[in-house]
DNA sequence: AACCTCCGGTGAAACGATTTAGAATCCGGA
DNA sequence: TCCGGATTCTAAATCGTTTCACCGGAGGTT
């Protein structure tokens, strides 16, 4: 049973305090702590009844002094109220987890001032190491981080000659597998609903889009690029406003969305508004997200590898914490498109 | 322009490597750190000065292990799947921020052994208080983790006559709300969708929905309880299947979903297989997440104030943590309904 | 000239765990 | 009796930061 400290200051109990009370020395406390198969099988028990009567909590901050390494690892987060994200982070987590370190979960939000604040907070930590999808991936305080020794994996984004390890989905390829099945569906006007420029997935898939555009021999023009404030659910609605306010003859039959929220958005707006999905507009949105799946017309998205996307990267950077001979690799899954009814069904 | 340290063992620089290269002593540079106002202003530009120059990062581990204490909270959520859990993280995230404090996101998916982990390394990091949607708020540990002095906030749930704050929101209330919606709007055949039992929040709701049903007078028999493995989309959908198999007389013409996620795929389930919402089958979720009002057919739904749940739960932390006159609190927020489509037509 | 007060700065001790070298103790077996 | 091995001990150093008692000098007051 434990026995509550007396009132007062309970400073917590330190391993002094354990070998005085289990009548052992200093050294053989941390022996149970560290090496218990060096430690006789009763000394073991005595010290660790002692640690539980007094309620000793290793204080890790002076272990890590000592030993200069934490047992954690952190992801910051670009939204974590993108369910993407947060599948992303189980991936890492269950990685994690195998490898028995913890996980600590930061968000940036979408802004650089807190992923900064989060990246300066962590590298005093002395974290083991970081995976990060950035809110720009050539922050040079990203290159800062690697200078001082602290490992860094980029996750759901690649940048050119780097050095570090990245975990990334061809976005353009991506974009491509999109449009392309438009066109196969017999669609003449799309378009291409992104978030802000500055988001490189959105420029990527983009980019994608008008490859497969042009490659299909179609002209530029009928390809209409949105752009949104970000990437959200709300974002999506106010697209779809913008698609009705265009004249019959330039409104797109189909529209390709960066995400699936900017499509779980415009398919609510199209619907609620009294048009069909897809008789009216054919929608296909990015990342498939379960909520894809899920809605009343269920949505054509391209598939992201998310939980091997995590894992992936969380095993990059446990080699790159562990193995002195280490090489950066720069991984890049392909994504996949799964169609479902927004798309199926007779073009207009 | 940093200075890259010299090559084989990096060891990033210390106080005392600034205080060498600045020609000061030690404790100035931790002035210049902790009371800047209390050394001149040319001494305070050398130090930093050689900051920059040498890379110096503040080593976290030292320092707290120096003071006792850290500059950091957590949240451990119940499920970071779940959009409701990261809109209540949010608000968490504003109020450490607001207060200069870091916060980390932990994860325990609903597993007592991640959350016990997971508790147990942030008791041996010394945060300095936790904020919890516990798998079970009766669990000794967190009994444990007061005793040993570390705050503790329970959020969403409450604890009889207990030592911790809270904040959560009146679940059973909820519950009526829902109910007494459907009844109001003709219905006298509901069913109650739940999750597992084991989840508090899953009894109390299902607690207000017979509350509500009683007070109307109607048979106990008519209000059908369906339990579901885990609250998820998934399961909605396969307790959708369940509501089909019913002979139709005992099929119910609205379903109360213990959360959203249910909800939608009861909703997305319902829809595929050609029944109308709310014709056939009226639908209530609990949470009232972004997802909900963007379902094709947009779910009424029962709203958390998920923000101020999270802001408020802070809020007494930081509080339990600042002040030693403080005083414990169980803050229960109420709930609200949000009718919209998926219940208001005409019931079958 | 003696005294006091600020200001800016110094240097050593302390936080709690880990690690190490060298020695002591106990055991059974040769 | 002596030896080898296993187990534990003692004592001390170390990690990097903060804190605190103290000190020298500048400036002002009596």
């Amino acid at each position: 049973m434990a026995i509550t400290p007396a009132a007062g200051s309970p400073r917590s109990a330190s391993v002094k305090d354990v070998a005085a009370t289990a009548g052992v020395s200093l050294g053989t406390v941390s022996n149970v702590l560290n090496r218990p198969e060096r430690v006789s099988r009763t000394t073991r028990e005595r010290v660790e009844r002692a640690m539980v009567d007094l309620g000793f909590v290793r204080n890790e901050s002076a272990r890590s002094l000592r030993t200069g390494s934490t047992q954690s690892l952190a992801y910051v987060m670009l939204d974590a109220g993108n369910p993407f994200f947060t599948d992303v982070a189980q991936g890492i987590e269950l990685a994690a987890e195998a490898a028995g370190l913890s996980l600590f979960l930061c968000n940036s939000d979408g802004r650089s001032a807190r992923e900064g604040a989060h990246l300066a907070h962590l590298q005093q930590q002395r974290v083991q190491g970081i995976l990060i999808t950035p809110v720009d991936p050539d922050d040079p305080q990203l290159d800062q981080l690697i200078e001082r020794g602290t490992p860094v994996v980029i996750v759901d984004r690649t940048r050119a000659g780097s050095s570090f390890c990245s975990v990334a989905v061809d976005d353009v390829l991506g974009g491509r597998l999109a449009v392309e099945h438009l066109i196969d569906q017999g669609h003449r006007r799309v378009a291409y609903i992104g978030g802000p420029e500055s988001i490189g997935q959105v420029r990527d898939r983009g980019e994608g889009a008008r490859q497969a555009w042009a490659e299909a021999g179609l002209p530029p023009e009928d390809l209409i690029t949105l752009s949104c404030e970000a990437p959200t659910v709300a974002c999506g609605r106010a697209a779809g406003e913008r698609l009705v306010g265009l004249p019959a003859r330039r409104r797109p039959t189909a529209a390709f969305c960066a995400n699936d929220l900017l499509a779980l958005g415009l398919l609510q707006q199209t619907i609620s508004s009294g048009r069909t999905v897809p008789g009216d507009l054919a929608i296909v949105g990015y990342d498939d997200i379960e909520f894809a799946a899920a809605a009343a017309v269920p949505l054509t998205s391209v598939r992201q590898p998310r939980h091997d996307l995590g894992r992936r990267a969380a095993e990059l950077l446990l080699d790159e914490v562990g193995d002195p001979t280490h090489q950066h690799e720069q991984v890049v899954f392909t994504p996949e498109l799964v169609a479902r009814a927004s798309t199926l069904g007779r073009p207009s």
